[in-house]
DNA sequence: CCCTGATTCGC
DNA sequence: GCGAATCAGG
Protein backbone atom coordinates (compact mmCIF):
# COMPACT_ATOMS: atom_id res chain seq x y z
CA UNK A 1 0.00 0.00 0.00
CA UNK A 2 1.54 3.31 -0.90
CA UNK A 3 -0.09 5.82 1.80
CA UNK A 4 -3.19 6.01 3.85
CA UNK A 5 -4.52 9.53 3.60
CA UNK A 6 -6.55 9.23 6.66
CA UNK A 7 -9.20 11.95 7.52
CA UNK A 8 -6.76 13.51 9.55
CA UNK A 9 -4.47 13.66 7.47
CA UNK A 10 -6.11 15.36 5.15
CA UNK A 11 -7.27 17.75 7.71
CA UNK A 12 -4.09 18.29 8.54
CA UNK A 13 -2.49 19.06 5.21
CA UNK A 14 -5.46 21.35 4.62
CA UNK A 15 -5.08 23.15 7.60
CA UNK A 16 -1.48 23.98 6.62
CA UNK A 17 -2.15 24.41 3.64
CA UNK A 18 -4.41 27.22 4.08
CA UNK A 19 -1.63 28.72 6.67
CA UNK A 20 0.41 29.11 3.88
CA UNK A 21 3.11 27.09 4.47
CA UNK A 22 5.37 25.92 1.78
CA UNK A 23 4.58 22.55 0.09
CA UNK A 24 8.20 21.00 1.38
CA UNK A 25 7.68 22.31 4.82
CA UNK A 26 3.80 20.86 5.12
CA UNK A 27 5.88 17.84 4.22
CA UNK A 28 8.16 17.81 6.79
CA UNK A 29 5.79 18.09 9.45
CA UNK A 30 3.38 15.51 7.75
CA UNK A 31 6.76 13.13 7.66
CA UNK A 32 6.06 12.94 3.68
CA UNK A 33 7.58 14.69 0.53
CA UNK A 34 6.74 17.47 -0.77
CA UNK A 35 5.68 15.98 -3.94
CA UNK A 36 3.12 13.88 -2.05
CA UNK A 37 1.98 17.17 -0.68
CA UNK A 38 1.59 19.16 -3.85
CA UNK A 39 0.38 15.42 -5.50
CA UNK A 40 -2.31 15.39 -2.88
CA UNK A 41 -3.18 18.97 -2.50
CA UNK A 42 -4.19 19.04 -6.62
CA UNK A 43 -6.59 15.87 -5.92
CA UNK A 44 -8.13 17.31 -3.47
CA UNK A 45 -8.80 20.36 -5.38
CA UNK A 46 -6.80 23.24 -2.24
CA UNK A 47 -6.54 26.41 -3.76
CA UNK A 48 -3.17 26.80 -5.70
CA UNK A 49 -1.25 29.12 -3.92
CA UNK A 50 1.03 31.78 -5.86
CA UNK A 51 3.63 29.25 -7.85
CA UNK A 52 7.29 30.79 -8.39
CA UNK A 53 6.45 29.17 -12.09
CA UNK A 54 3.33 30.78 -13.15
CA UNK A 55 2.35 29.59 -17.11
CA UNK A 56 3.82 32.44 -19.19
CA UNK A 57 1.64 31.27 -22.07
CA UNK A 58 -1.33 31.81 -20.01
CA UNK A 59 -0.13 35.12 -19.41
CA UNK A 60 0.67 36.32 -22.83
CA UNK A 61 -2.25 34.78 -24.03
CA UNK A 62 -0.41 33.97 -27.42
CA UNK A 63 -1.21 30.49 -29.34
CA UNK A 64 1.45 28.82 -27.14
CA UNK A 65 1.64 25.06 -26.31
CA UNK A 66 -0.74 25.48 -23.30
CA UNK A 67 1.33 22.64 -21.42
CA UNK A 68 5.10 22.11 -21.22
CA UNK A 69 5.88 18.24 -21.83
CA UNK A 70 8.25 16.95 -19.53
CA UNK A 71 11.16 15.53 -20.91
CA UNK A 72 10.03 12.04 -19.46
CA UNK A 73 6.73 12.31 -22.03
CA UNK A 74 8.95 13.24 -24.71
CA UNK A 75 11.46 10.29 -24.37
CA UNK A 76 8.33 8.01 -24.11
CA UNK A 77 6.52 9.22 -27.03
CA UNK A 78 9.79 8.42 -28.47
CA UNK A 79 10.49 5.47 -26.80
CA UNK A 80 7.01 4.14 -28.35
CA UNK A 81 7.31 5.20 -31.80
CA UNK A 82 10.65 3.63 -31.98
CA UNK A 83 9.00 0.66 -30.44
CA UNK A 84 6.75 0.43 -32.83
CA UNK A 85 9.13 0.67 -35.48
CA UNK A 86 11.34 -2.18 -34.45
CA UNK A 87 8.76 -3.81 -33.77
CA UNK A 88 8.80 -5.52 -37.19
CA UNK A 89 11.66 -5.97 -36.99
CA UNK A 90 11.72 -7.83 -33.56
CA UNK A 91 14.20 -5.59 -32.17
CA UNK A 92 14.33 -6.25 -28.42
CA UNK A 93 15.17 -2.70 -27.56
CA UNK A 94 16.89 -2.77 -24.69
CA UNK A 95 15.84 -0.84 -21.72
CA UNK A 96 17.76 -0.17 -18.70
CA UNK A 97 15.19 0.05 -16.67
CA UNK A 98 14.73 -3.54 -16.55
CA UNK A 99 15.08 -4.01 -12.26
CA UNK A 100 15.90 -0.09 -11.75
CA UNK A 101 18.16 -0.66 -8.37
CA UNK A 102 18.59 3.12 -7.94
CA UNK A 103 18.73 3.61 -3.75
CA UNK A 104 16.60 2.40 -1.76
CA UNK A 105 14.33 4.97 0.05
CA UNK A 106 13.73 4.28 3.85
CA UNK A 107 10.77 5.87 4.81
CA UNK A 108 10.73 8.76 6.66
CA UNK A 109 7.36 8.65 8.30
CA UNK A 110 7.82 5.97 10.73
CA UNK A 111 11.67 6.90 11.38
CA UNK A 112 10.22 10.06 13.41
CA UNK A 113 7.31 11.29 15.23
CA UNK A 114 4.44 11.94 13.30
CA UNK A 115 3.84 15.20 14.60
CA UNK A 116 4.23 16.84 17.51
CA UNK A 117 3.49 20.05 19.00
CA UNK A 118 6.28 22.45 17.62
CA UNK A 119 8.44 22.23 20.67
CA UNK A 120 12.02 23.07 20.23
CA UNK A 121 14.29 20.42 20.92
CA UNK A 122 17.79 19.77 20.44
CA UNK A 123 18.81 18.51 17.00
CA UNK A 124 21.07 15.78 16.63
CA UNK A 125 23.58 15.82 19.32
CA UNK A 126 25.82 13.75 17.53
CA UNK A 127 26.96 13.10 14.28
CA UNK A 128 29.74 13.60 11.42
CA UNK A 129 29.14 16.27 8.98
CA UNK A 130 30.95 17.40 6.33
CA UNK A 131 33.62 19.83 7.13
CA UNK A 132 34.24 20.91 3.49
CA UNK A 133 31.63 23.41 3.31
CA UNK A 134 30.84 25.25 5.89
CA UNK A 135 28.73 28.50 5.43
CA UNK A 136 28.14 31.44 7.28
CA UNK A 137 25.98 30.16 10.85
CA UNK A 138 22.79 31.32 9.43
CA UNK A 139 21.13 30.51 12.94
CA UNK A 140 20.82 33.56 15.31
CA UNK A 141 21.97 33.07 18.54
CA UNK A 142 19.29 32.42 20.21
CA UNK A 143 21.34 32.72 23.81
CA UNK A 144 21.59 36.13 25.97
CA UNK A 145 23.73 37.30 23.24
CA UNK A 146 21.95 40.43 23.65
CA UNK A 147 23.18 43.78 24.32
CA UNK A 148 20.84 47.01 24.13
CA UNK A 149 22.62 50.48 24.79
CA UNK A 150 21.63 50.88 28.01
CA UNK A 151 21.96 47.30 29.34
CA UNK A 152 24.11 44.27 29.13
CA UNK A 153 23.48 41.06 30.00
CA UNK A 154 25.06 39.99 33.32
CA UNK A 155 23.77 36.53 34.42
CA UNK A 156 24.33 34.15 31.19
CA UNK A 157 21.70 31.12 31.16
CA UNK A 158 23.53 27.76 32.22
CA UNK A 159 24.92 27.91 28.65
CA UNK A 160 23.83 29.44 25.86
CA UNK A 161 22.75 27.32 22.85
CA UNK A 162 25.74 25.42 20.93
CA UNK A 163 27.37 27.46 19.02
CA UNK A 164 27.01 25.52 15.70
CA UNK A 165 30.51 24.81 13.86
CA UNK A 166 29.02 23.55 10.54
CA UNK A 167 25.57 25.26 8.60
CA UNK A 168 22.41 24.50 10.31
CA UNK A 169 20.37 21.54 9.42
CA UNK A 170 16.96 21.60 7.36
CA UNK A 171 15.28 20.47 10.56
CA UNK A 172 16.89 23.88 12.36
CA UNK A 173 16.07 26.12 10.41
CA UNK A 174 12.36 24.83 9.72
CA UNK A 175 12.11 24.90 13.68
CA UNK A 176 13.37 28.65 13.53
CA UNK A 177 10.99 29.18 10.43
CA UNK A 178 7.79 27.96 12.34
CA UNK A 179 8.94 29.58 15.12
CA UNK A 180 8.67 32.39 13.74
CA UNK A 181 5.56 32.00 11.78
CA UNK A 182 3.84 30.95 14.48
CA UNK A 183 4.77 34.13 17.04
CA UNK A 184 7.75 34.89 19.03
CA UNK A 185 8.23 32.68 22.42
CA UNK A 186 11.03 33.49 24.66
CA UNK A 187 14.47 32.69 24.02
CA UNK A 188 15.26 31.95 27.25
CA UNK A 189 17.24 28.70 27.39
CA UNK A 190 16.24 26.16 30.17
CA UNK A 191 18.36 23.20 30.46
CA UNK A 192 21.36 21.89 29.27
CA UNK A 193 21.79 21.62 25.68
CA UNK A 194 21.95 18.63 24.39
CA UNK A 195 20.28 16.77 26.66
CA UNK A 196 16.62 16.05 25.98
CA UNK A 197 15.38 18.30 28.87
CA UNK A 198 16.91 21.58 27.25
CA UNK A 199 14.63 23.50 25.71
CA UNK A 200 13.52 27.51 25.04
CA UNK A 201 11.22 29.17 27.73
CA UNK A 202 8.52 29.52 25.04
CA UNK A 203 6.46 32.65 26.94
CA UNK A 204 5.43 35.48 25.27
CA UNK A 205 8.47 37.69 24.82
CA UNK A 206 8.52 41.40 25.40
CA UNK A 207 7.97 43.69 23.01
CA UNK A 208 11.41 43.67 21.01
CA UNK A 209 12.71 41.43 23.29
CA UNK A 210 13.72 37.64 22.44
CA UNK A 211 12.75 37.36 26.28
CA UNK A 212 9.63 37.49 28.31
CA UNK A 213 9.28 40.08 31.36
CA UNK A 214 10.39 37.08 33.77
CA UNK A 215 14.15 36.18 31.34
CA UNK A 216 13.99 40.10 30.34
CA UNK A 217 14.81 41.25 33.89
CA UNK A 218 17.61 38.58 33.80
CA UNK A 219 19.11 39.05 30.91
CA UNK A 220 19.41 42.53 30.93
CA UNK A 221 21.10 44.35 33.78
CA UNK A 222 21.45 48.19 33.87
CA UNK A 223 24.84 48.96 33.52
CA UNK A 224 24.14 52.16 36.14
CA UNK A 225 23.48 49.15 38.20
CA UNK A 226 26.38 47.29 37.98
CA UNK A 227 29.04 50.04 38.40
CA UNK A 228 27.07 51.47 41.44
C1' DC B 1 23.73 25.54 -5.01
C1' DC B 2 19.42 26.43 -2.34
C1' DC B 3 14.51 26.93 -2.79
C1' DT B 4 9.43 27.15 -4.72
C1' DG B 5 4.99 24.91 -6.76
C1' DA B 6 3.24 22.18 -11.06
C1' DT B 7 2.92 18.36 -13.99
C1' DT B 8 3.32 13.83 -15.88
C1' DC B 9 2.63 9.12 -15.74
C1' DG B 10 4.21 4.36 -14.04
C1' DC B 11 2.68 1.98 -10.44
C1' DG C 1 -5.17 7.39 -6.08
C1' DC C 2 -0.51 7.92 -5.19
C1' DG C 3 3.92 10.27 -5.50
C1' DA C 4 8.85 10.12 -7.65
C1' DA C 5 10.79 12.28 -11.20
C1' DT C 6 10.94 16.07 -13.52
C1' DC C 7 10.19 20.69 -14.96
C1' DA C 8 10.48 25.59 -14.62
C1' DG C 9 11.38 29.68 -12.26
C1' DG C 10 13.59 32.60 -8.22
Amino acid sequence: MAMEWTDELIARLKELWEQGLSTAEIGRQLSITKNAVVGKAHRLGLPPRPSPIRNKAAAEGSAKPARTRTRKAEATSEAVEEKAASAALAKPAEKKKAAAPKVVKVSPAAAEEPAKPASVKADRPAGAEKPAKASAPKAAAAAPAENPKAAEPAARPAAPVAQRKVAPPRRVRDTIDRTLRQGPTCQWPLGDPGTPDFHFCGATPLPGKPYCAEHAAIAYVKIRDRRH
